[in-house]
DNA sequence: GTTGAGCTTCCCATGATGGGAAGATTTAGC
DNA sequence: GCTAAATCTTCCCATCATGGGAAGCTCAAC
């Protein structure tokens, strides 16, 4: 399978497939005789895996350990817990931060009438002294 | 006063304040004798509004454009509330997206028993059969 | 007068993704 | 079988906001 279809097939970008195996997530795959790199089955499964992960907001580094502890069949599920309970706590504290400036910019957004007047409590917010 | 004060008493690093000189959002200052770039109280101020702008989470062009919006003495209000209200929309959007990925873990974490055994709901999932 | 702090410019790195060029190869249409 | 289009290869560059660090100049303090 070449790369396209490996992408094609799980979804993955061809130029994301070069750049994981780039930055040494995945191994250098097998080339057929024109150079050209060659997928099958289980590359596939790993691109999707990959995919998936990274729908969740996983990291790369994260990702590596993931799939580390997905082809030891023997891992002990605690340590994907882990890495998972850790990356929640992170989403979290991005959503945190993204409320806190959505609940101050509503507010500001709503103290302001918008229209041909130049008064305007938001750049009287961000231009303010300082407190 | 010298970068390391404007910094000091904006709030933004002078990495930053050059950074932001050098991109167009802040015009070339004054300079001394000794080619120190040299602030005065309105400089600072330029620099605390950016400062104040980016904890709201908007981007160097939004601000460009704000900042130009504060110079304008007649600025329409509406504008600013424009730009506000399209940079809430902005940030909801990015909430909503975390959410999801929050969710999903979530429940991911609650089913796995995180101990020593290796079988893990999480990695079934991320590894799982297309859908 | 030496030393340490602060300033200058310039280059590089991050993290994930993509655009695009130049060149080789494969595939499809006729 | 020939030509054109699609696909592959590698390599470089861009994004966005931020920072690290080097090499060299200047200033302040002791």
């Amino acid at each position: 399978m070449n790369i396209g279809a490996a992408a094609q097939a799980s979804g993955v970008s061809a130029k994301m497939i070069r750049h994981y195996e780039a930055i040494g997530l995945l191994p250098p795959p097998a080339r057929r005789d024109n150079s050209y790199r060659d997928y099958g089955e289980p590359e596939v499964h790993e691109l999707r895996f990959i995919g998936r992960a990274r729908k969740l907001g996983f990291s790369m580094a994260e990702i590596g350990a993931l799939l580390a502890l997905w082809r030891d069949r023997g891992r002990p599920s605690r340590e994907v817990r882990q890495l998972a309970v850790r990356h929640l706590a992170d989403l979290e504290q991005r959503i945190a931060e993204l409320r806190g400036m959505a609940a101050t910019l509503a507010q500001l957004v709503e103290c302001c009438h918008g229209d041909a007047r130049p008064d305007c409590p938001i750049l009287d917010e961000l231009g303010g002294a300082p407190r």
